[in-house]
DNA sequence: AATTTGACAGCGA
DNA sequence: GTCGCTGCCAAAT
């Protein structure tokens, strides 16, 4: 799991978004096991939503937001996407992360061989469940 | 091999 | 909360 690619990695990790929450850029970056790497995640969803098929819906900005240059449609095809997936679109194409932002399952982490340094940044990020 | 790009994020004001 | 500016990183050119 670790030992692939990022690319590979961010790829497997967008499918264990559970339907109907969602997860920050930042926070598949984490989940990937390289912080920071928030914007990288945002262009390599973007190649890949041409060629594979995932849940790329689930996935926005740090602040709620929509992605702004959603394959094919931009951020109204975004807000279909995640609507039909079962997540609440505000008119202004923002999302209540409060409400359905993903809390990894500590099975999740420990299914992604996490180095402890960076489950503790998760941890403090997002209050990891169990 | 060097540079550009962009579905991002943090910070100070 | 907003705006602007800077830093980031892997991929694509």
């Amino acid at each position: 799991m670790n030992n692939t690619s990022f690319h590979d990695r961010v790829l497997q990790i967008v499918p264990l978004i559970p339907q109907g929450r969602v997860a920050t850029y930042g926070q598949v970056a984490l989940l990937a096991g390289v912080p920071g790497a928030a914007q990288a995640v945002g262009n390599i969803l973007h190649n890949a939503a041409y060629t594979v098929d995932l849940p790329y819906q689930r996935v926005i900005n740090k602040s709620g937001g929509l992605a702004r240059g959603y394959t094919n449609g931009g951020v109204v095809r975004h807000k279909q996407d995640l609507e039909a997936d079962g997540v609440p679109v505000r008119f202004d194409y923002t999302v209540d992360l409060k409400q359905y932002l993903w809390n990894p399952e500590k099975t999740v982490l420990d299914r992604l061989r996490l180095s402890p340094d960076l489950r503790i940044e998760l941890a403090a990020k997002f209050s990891v469940n169990r």
